[in-house]
DNA sequence: AGCGGGATTTTCT
DNA sequence: GAAAATCCCGCTT
């Protein structure tokens, strides 16, 4: 159920969604992975694309939770978030890293790369799933595209920092990740 | 290992 | 006009 993605603070929610999963379709191919890296974005957070109000480009955020909300960004890459809270709440958690449970090689081929470097960052892990702009505003309980949530990580396993690649905001200790995964971005 | 430029949309000044 | 929730490549230490 993603119910709980409506009613936490998304912070919260962010932390929560650490180990849960993103199973898919690619070429016809069952695809799973697993989150191991999330930011919160919140209309009260100057870094937040919310912060101005609704516009076109980030109406989904506005939208119910449990719907995933992609955006373009430096004339080149897709990022993906998983937007949370209650309807007219302008949030959302950026998945930064992920790890591939599944189709290791598919995921390889699409990224022309190996290793960690296949989903170990917001638009390499966009590219790597085919996530692009169609997928904005897509419903996470649908099939081609489904979230699973887990159970909640040991407290220990979570580590908690600053966000990356922000100048607004940037003391806001709203990034999280697993402890010791090598997906994650930086250290 | 670390820096700098290029790609080039959406939004705000 | 410029910055941005980024990544890649080539050059320099």
């Amino acid at each position: 159920m993603l119910k709980m993605l409506s009613t936490l603070p998304v912070e919260q929610a962010a932390s929560r969604l650490l180990g849960c999963e993103l199973e898919l379709v690619i070429d016809g191919r069952m695809i799973r992975v697993r989150i191991v890296e999330t930011e919160a974005y919140h209309q009260t957070d100057a870094a937040s694309h919310s912060y101005n109000g609704r516009t076109p480009r980030n109406d989904v955020m506005f939208g119910p939770a449990g719907y995933l909300y992609v955006y373009f960004t430096y004339g080149m890459h897709y990022c993906c978030n998983v937007v949370t809270g209650s309807l007219d709440e302008g949030s959302a958690v950026l998945i930064r890293a992920v790890e591939p449970l599944t189709g290791r090689s598919l995921l390889e081929k699409r990224r022309l790369k190996t290793g960690v470097e296949i989903t170990n960052g917001p638009a390499k892990l966009c590219q790597a799933l085919g996530i692009d702009a169609t997928l904005n505003g897509h419903n996470l309980e649908h099939e081609s595209l489904r979230l699973i949530i887990k159970p909640a990580l040991n407290s220990e396993m979570v580590e908690q920092s600053r966000r990356i690649g922000i100048t607004k905001a940037a003391d806001v200790p709203w990034r999280f990740y697993i402890r010791s995964n090598p997906y994650v971005s930086k250290q």
